[in-house]
DNA sequence: AAATCGGGGAG
DNA sequence: CTCCCAGATTT
């Protein structure tokens, strides 16, 4: 694999991202800050760099270095993840600060290996922050260069059957500059080697690109079969007392939507059943709300009433304005406007 | 090894 | 609508 085309091709195309430093600067001796790096490796885990950026420049305004992140409150935390979905990261990335701060002074470790002893860092984040901020000679692989080194080697079955080998044949391709060779692969397969779309005219790797010599390069990675989305079903129920203050509350730490808000629901089961109010009230439908999951699709039953404020004891009233802020992910956000708030 | 865990942007 | 994104953790 000819890495000096693909760091040159690099130096000319580099996205220009917040969280990155580039070529040239890297070539003058600046280098990356660590807290930045895995900030943003963390929200990029399954994410578009679409979604991720405001969510960046937000947690960075709010807390510019580890230590401000540790000592903020899991709660601050969580209201400025809602939204951005896979919620453990969120608490992992506090739980992360913390540890950073507790066990090495707020000093990140500087090996792969260090760092994959922390919490939410796992074998990619691990070595892309310590290819990107230490250059070390580590292969970094994710969805994008499953896809970019599927294609150069036209790998005949899922990509998550041949996992170390592609690693390993990677790993023999790494040069000095890791962590440029790092986001320059990421790059390519952002830009160029796209899912749908390969331009190979303008690729660096395409004269030993074995998709690209067969001529049909987005037949490559051979995508496993999918298992079908089950439905579940269920009812929200969305409170509201004579001042119009909305009642919400606390979702069990773990699982899904763990340590977020919501409204009260029943459970999500496949058969609807008739609903069981959480309190007597004068309970309107207002219709439903679908929102789709990795491994289900849920359609929940939106009622609401005006209730007394005295009879629920585990949650806490929210004036409107307030939604805002509130740690509710995008699923309640629905419920709420549905009812009408929001 | 397989399941769990969000949400949105692109085509 | 489908696909999949700078994956980690739990079972």
């Amino acid at each position: 694999m000819d890495a000096a085309a693909v760091l040159a091709w690099y130096d000319r195309h580099a996205r220009d991202l917040p969280w990155r430093v580039s070529p040239s600067d890297r070539a003058r001796g600046v280098h990356a800050d660590p807290y930045r790096v895995w900030l943003s490796e963390v929200m990029l885990q399954q994410t578009t760099v679409a979604a991720v950026q405001k969510y960046f420049l937000r947690f960075t305004h709010l807390w510019p270095t580890v230590f401000d992140l540790a000592a903020a409150p899991l709660d601050a935390v969580l209201r400025e993840w809602a939204g951005l979905g896979y919620y453990a990261r969120a608490r992992n990335l506090h739980a992360c600060a913390v540890a950073v701060v507790e066990r090495h002074g707020g000093i990140f470790p500087q090996t792969s290996e260090g760092l994959q002893t922390l919490p939410g860092i796992g074998a990619y984040t691990s070595a892309a922050i310590a290819a990107i901020c230490f250059d070390e000679r580590i292969a970094v692989l994710d969805g994008n260069l499953d896809r970019v080194l599927a294609r150069y080697y036209a790998l005949d079955v899922p990509v998550r059957e041949a996992k170390d080998e592609l690693r390993a044949a990677l790993q023999q391709n790494v040069p000095e500059r890791s962590g440029d060779f790092a986001q320059a692969m990421m790059d390519l397969g952002a830009t160029t080697c796209a899912p749908r779309a390969a331009c190979c005219l303008i690729c660096p790797l395409q004269p030993d690109c074995r998709a690209a010599r067969e001529g049909e390069p987005v037949f490559y990675p051979i995508k496993p079969v999918k298992a079908e989305r089950p439905v579940r079903r269920g009812h929200a129920f969305v409170m509201t007392d004579a001042g119009g203050d909305v009642y919400l509350q606390s979702r069990p730490g773990k699982g899904l939507l763990g340590g977020m808000t919501e409204v009260p629901t029943s459970d999500w089961v496949s058969e609807l059943s008739e609903a069981a109010y959480p309190v007597v009230g004068n309970w309107r439908h207002r219709g439903q709300v679908v929102h789709v999951f990795t491994h289900f699709r849920l359609e929940l039953e939106v009622w609401s009433s005006l209730v007394p404020a005295d009879g629920l004891a585990n949650g806490w009233w929210s004036p409107p304005s307030a939604l805002k802020g509130e740690a509710l992910p995008t699923l309640f956000r629905k419920v709420l406007a549905q009812a009408g708030l929001g």
